[in-house]
This record gives C-alpha cells, sequence and structure tokens, in this order.
DNA sequence: GCAGTGATCATA
DNA sequence: ATGATCACTGCC
C-alpha cells in the first residue's frame, strides 16, 4: 500500500501531477534524522507557454532542469533568502514543475524549506530515497470535494496567466489524522 | 504596508 | 558592470 512515488508519476502534465500530489507524504532524509509531512498545497507551472513559469523566457542557467526529465527536483533560491522547492513533470523538453508550497504544519513555501533542510544541493537531483528526499503515497484517498482551485500566488506580472486556477490546496487538513511531521518511523 | 537580502538575467 | 526583479516572510 505504502509506496514511494514512482518517477512515471511524474511523467504527466503538470496540472495532474499538482493535483495528485494532495495527500501524499514528503520525505526528508538527514544522517540518521526523518522529517516528513503531507503535502498540503502545490501549484503547476506549464510550459514555454506559462508567462508565470521561469521558463517562459526560455532555458537558462537557472531554470535548465526544468527542461530535464520528470521527477528531479527544481530547487532555487530566491528574495536573497528563500529556498523554493519543486518537482519537474512531463516529458525531457518539455519545461514543466509544480512548486510544493505547504506540507503538513509548515504553511508555506519557504517555511518548509527551512524545516526539511532543503537547499540547492538538492537541485537536479531525482527523488528516490537515496538523494535524501522523495515522496510516498499512503494510501490516502483525496475526494475531489477536498481539493480547492485558485490562482497562484505572488505572480501577478504573468498577466492572463496569474489567474489561471493552477494553485490546489488540500482542504481539511488535520495534522493528527495523517502522519506526524516528528515521526522517526523508518521508510516504507 | 513594506524592508530585508542576494542570485539572476537583460542591457550595455 | 549595472540595475531591476523576484513562484517569500516577518514585522510594522
Amino acid at each position: 500500500m505504502i509506496h514511494v512515488l514512482p518517477l512515471s508519476f511524474f511523467d504527466r502534465p503538470a496540472l495532474t501531477v499538482a493535483r495528485d500530489l494532495l495527500g501524499k507524504a514528503l520525505i526528508r532524509q538527514v544522517g540518521k534524522k526523518m522529517i516528513c509531512g503531507v503535502i498540503t498545497e502545490t501549484e503547476a507551472y506549464d510550459g514555454p507557454q506559462d508567462k508565470a513559469c521561469h521558463a517562459y523566457r526560455g532555458k537558462t542557467n537557472r531554470n535548465a532542469v526544468m527542461f530535464g526529465p520528470a521527477g528531479q527536483w527544481y530547487v532555487y533560491f530566491v528574495y536573497g533568502m528563500h529556498w523554493m522547492l519543486n518537482i519537474v513533470t512531463g516529458s525531457k523538453d518539455y519545461p514543466a514543475a509544480v512548486l510544493i508550497r505547504g506540507v503538513g504544519e509548515w504553511d508555506g513555501p519557504a517555511k518548509l524549506t527551512k524545516a526539511l533542510m532543503i537547499d540547492g544541493r538538492l537541485n537536479g537531483k531525482t527523488a528516490v530515497k537515496k538523494s535524501g528526499l522523495w515522496m510516498e503515497d499512503r494510501g490516502v484517498q483525496i475526494p475531489a470535494k477536498a481539493v480547492r482551485q485558485t490562482p497562484r500566488i505572488g505572480v501577478a506580472y504573468a498577466e492572463e496567466w496569474a489567474r489561471k486556477p493552477y494553485r490546489f490546496l488540500l482542504e481539511g487538513y488535520n495534522a493528527d489524522q495523517w502522519v506526524s511531521s516528528r515521526s522517526s518511523s523508518s521508510p516504507a
């Protein structure tokens, strides 16, 4: 029942992956320390036509990972102090990714990267256990009514793309009924 | 409401 | 080389 999300999970449209990541577990392992939580908020950044997507102006050194195969972490630094965590989706050469905006008790994309000790060293790594950061399906089904969609946050510059409902939130999330963020149980 | 903080990218 | 911008947060 519990299993690590396979790379094929990410080799789908960013919007589909963003929706399906709600309720999945994000697990971080650094040495003997294990931290995990349930994904509660995501945003899709979908391709070269999406004005909010970093790849809108083409491939650069920063966004190069988005052009790679699905299932790699895209981690970048912004505002001089914050790390953002994304997972690359879709085909190689099609730049798309899903931003992980909320996990368990950590409400906010920069708060969760800080809590999970995520920084640029993970950029370009694949989301498998060996990398120290991966995701698992723990058998929780998310009903459609528990999913809310809204426009993305902080992308006002993207004009009509700023209004598209590419942000996904898990409603009614209660940390106690899912998984403890301080769990020290071994990974499945 | 807005300062902080520094990498990144376009412009030159 | 320079300056604007930024997928945010915390404090006013």
